[in-house]
DNA sequence: ACAAACAATATGATTTTTCATATAGTTTCG
DNA sequence: CGAAACTATATGAAAAATCATATTGTTTGT
């Protein structure tokens, strides 16, 4: 069947061999992570941007003024590297710090004009490189994607509650 | 179809706001990677090891004699730095390198009697970890998930064919 | 058989990341 | 009030990742 005689053409893709890592789920989310992004990420650095900055500015579209913690849960950074991050990005003129009148530990981050500008175009082409994603996903397994997603972030954020 | 008139629900642990990140694929799927991983990650660091190197050894406890660029692809890791952890784990007795005899180019990489050991522990946690999380998830939802991510997968290994 | 084109791995130099800890501001509570 | 205990951010030093390219081996076309 799939015989391919002495040589052993070169399999393909991933040259995926069936066994323990290609059904491990956290392999599959890596794999897919690091795939689905792949393409993104391509665009992100044309923009001049690491991808870690490009997670800062969408996370700034959603909430500007956010604390340097919280940009680096949500940008999924380290909180030291998100501070070095924000220093470049406000060197570049895309954001600015300002210490929070209320608490002087925090400081809180703002968009530019020349920050919101290209994050004004990138959460598009985003959003558009998404759909072209989901589109190609057959019917169903589209539909149940983010939601199972979703759930299983639900369950981990739950676990680390009680946890640590 | 999948128009959901976006009332997207507030989300716990990261303080999520609800915007344009909270449902985007690309986060959601770098999100629930990390999270799902930080636990076992944190195990396999106990066992002395960084995570590219577990994952070579459960690359390597599928197909032993993996050459470097396969090993890189299955890792997640690029050929650079997978060669230098190959020679890390080499020093550490946990692998050996042999050139490819048929053809010099390869180097393939098999276990050694300690890195199977380690792996033959590593795994069954692995498995039972991923077990526990499987069971957490709702019903459906568990039953979902990996094929869902096996098609996204899928898919964008296509894409690459063509256009990558 | 030979030169170009290609493929797999290695490596030097630079940039990033991480880790631990410093610094600064805030809350708790005796 | 004032001394812990805490929380948020910053930073130095060390480790690791990345990029471009070198090196070595193989295939192809003439």
């Amino acid at each position: 069947m799939t015989q391919q005689t002495t040589k052993a053409k070169r399999v393909e893709g991933t040259g995926q061999a069936p066994g323990f890592v290609s059904d491990y789920l956290l392999y599959l989310l890596a794999a897919a992570s690091d795939a689905a992004s792949a393409q993104f990420h391509t665009k992100v650095r044309k923009a001049g941007l690491r991808v870690p900055e490009w997670r800062v500015l969408a996370c700034l579209a959603d909430t500007d003024g956010a604390m340097i913690t919280q940009l680096a849960r949500r940008a999924l950074a380290e909180q030291s590297r998100l501070t070095r991050i924000i220093g470049q990005m406000e060197d570049r003129g895309l954001l600015i710090r300002r210490s929070d009148p209320a608490d002087g530990r925090r400081v809180r981050v703002y968009l530019t004009d020349a920050g919101r500008a290209l994050t004004a175009e990138l959460v598009p082409q985003a959003q558009k490189h998404e759909a072209a994603l989901m589109e190609m996903l057959q019917g169903n397994v589209g539909a149940q994607l983010k939601p199972a997603l979703k759930s299983l972030l639900a369950v981990l954020e739950a676990q680390e509650d009680w946890q640590g």
